[in-house]
RNA sequence: CGGGAAGUAGCGCAGCUUGGUUAGCGCGCCUGGUUUGGGACCAGGAGGCCGCGGGUUCGAAUCCCGCCUUCCCGACCA
């Protein structure tokens, strides 16, 4: 561990502690434009990685990927009521185009329900159609009024899913598939964040949505992050573009449409999930670099081993870089701290001498000596353990910061710096709108063995609330 | 969008109250050398529309007005 911090430490600042890693680990910087986001590339290679582990669960759920365009009609966000006045607020319009004003104002997508919808309706004739199971990775805007890198940018990245099924049955399982099977799976195993999974209240749900799910995940600060969500769209955005199909008995019926996405948000959350005051922490399954080799003095022999040992590791499958910088080997190591890389392999003269390396953790600072011949064995193992310990970590901090309260001003004492958990029935109505008067909010709705309900109209559920980014 | 704070070199800051030659400091950067097992050191050097625009003035980083941007706290949201 750094004897000294080069970050604001968490506990003296923790929104500069998250601005300084975002920097300091050459993450992303400011654009130009207010709320814009320049990532840069040790973050891109980290949304990179989530992309390709969620895109092969989506795949795997059916699903297939497509392409719509960015620029939407107008007139096609009014078709639903509740979603123009949901996003309206948050519209960047395009009103000139070609040196000219445009007949119709076109607006840049806050998300592409209203497009698909369009083309769904086109392509769905009959029930042998169905289910259709669509998936974009695209850039969407919607206007911030206060954006952080990350969590909230007036345009970011993301991956939005759109399904058009023959029931409402079919349309729900489906959709409980996609929040299980790819978020939350992605989630638990692949970034070692443990979540809440629920459902949320109805105040919190997306606009134009009869259901809308979250995985809900716990901040280093206590705050809670929503890093995925799945919304059962009912037959909402079917009545308003038309999605027909034409059953086995030749009657025209209406689809059900799901929507469900995760964005780069996730990268903040990455940050504030497993961060510390050294910096960045990268579970193995996700770190773009798993394992960095550090040389400790610039001497031929020892550049020769370090090459040697990266390319041992590199053809066992570990993702690995060797860093032999010209810069000290203090200020190398506390660099590649700040970017979270999960092991570093110190390759210096005394070792070598003795035909050993130094490994050590980025979590716990653990080092650990192995022969050179042996180190292709033990890392894969040092990984994996790395993996299940970063989860175990954050397992155990959301669960000592979720308590069990009993009333709406209890809960409103907890959520000072944590998650609390209450009896639905205590909250909602009147209750929620004390919450919201404290910046509380409702996260998600859960049964009381904290499985994901179907329904908020079920009856004795658990509601969890907190603060929110 | 409301309340607060702030914008001076890549980053962090001083200077502004009380206007007055060439605007400083630390880190970083460049060159050379010595170093290298936890943010190395010495010497030399480069780098500034003082956020932008206007105003006051003989003279503005400094005073006044407007705008933009950033940060914090809210409201709105992934």
């Amino acid at each position: 561990m750094a004897s000294q911090s080069v970050l604001t430490p968490q506990s003296e600042d923790f929104p500069r502690w998250y601005q300084d890693v975002v920097a300091k680990a050459e993450m992303a910087d400011n654009g130009p434009v207010r709320g814009t986001m320049v990532i840069r590339p040790y973050g891109y290679a980290i949304w990179e990685r989530m992309q390709s582990e969620m895109d092969a669960r989506i795949k795997s759920t059916g699903a297939k990927n497509a392409y719509f365009p960015l620029f939407i009609p107008e007139s096609y966000l009014s078709k639903e009521a509740e979603h123009v006045a949901g996003f309206s607020p948050e519209l960047a319009v395009v009103t000139h185009a070609g040196g000219e004003k445009l007949a119709e104002p076109v607006v840049v997508r806050p998300t592409s329900e209203t497009v698909v919808g369009e083309f769904m309706a086109k392509w769905i004739q009959s029930y042998r159609d169905l289910p259709l199971l669509l998936n974009q990775w695209a850039n969407v805007v919607r206007w911030e009024l206060r954006p952080r890198l990350f969590l909230r940018s007036s345009e970011f990245l993301w991956q939005e899913g759109h399904t058009a099924h023959a029931t409402n049955e079919d349309a729900s399982a489906y959709a409980q598939r996609i929040h299980l099977e790819v978020y939350n799976d992605f989630l638990v195993n692949v970034l070692a964040a443990p979540t809440y999974l629920g459902i949320k209240p109805p105040s919190e749900r997306f606009a134009g949505a009869i259901n809308s799910m979250t995985c809900e995940g716990m901040m280093r600060d206590g705050k809670a992050l929503q890093m995925a969500t799945t919304h059962e769209l009912g037959q909402n955005f079917a009545k308003a573009f038309d999605i027909y199909y034409q059953s086995e008995d030749g009657q025209a019926e209406l689809c059900h449409t799901t929507s469900w996405g995760a964005s780069t948000r996730l990268v903040g959350g990455l940050i504030m999930t497993h961060g510390d005051d050294a910096g960045l922490l990268v579970p193995p399954r996700l770190a773009p670099v798993q394992v960095v080799v550090v040389t400790v003095r610039d001497e031929p022999e020892v550049n020769e081993a370090a090459d040697r040992v990266a390319k041992s590791l590199l053809d066992a499958g570990v993702r690995v870089e060797v860093d032999r910088g010209r810069a000290s080997f203090g200020r190398r190591i506390t660099d590649w701290e700040i970017k979270g890389v999960p092991l570093r392999v110190e390759v210096g003269p005394r070792d070598l001498a003795q035909g050993i390396v130094t490994v050590v953790r980025r979590d716990n600072g653990e080092k650990s000596t192995h022969g050179l011949e042996e180190l292709v064995g033990v890392v894969p193992t040092m990984l994996e353990a790395f993996q299940r310990d970063l989860f175990a970590s954050a397992q155990d901090y959301l669960v000592a910061n979720t308590h069990d309260v009993t009333s709406v001003t209890e809960a409103i004492d907890a959520a000072k710096d944590g998650f609390a958990r209450l009896d639905w029935d205590l909250v909602a109505g009147e209750g929620e709108s004390e919450l919201n008067a404290q910046a509380v909010s409702v996260r998600c709705l859960q049964r009381r063995d904290g499985s994901m309900p179907v329904s908020d109209e079920e009856g004795d559920l658990v509601c969890l609330v907190a603060k929110s980014y």
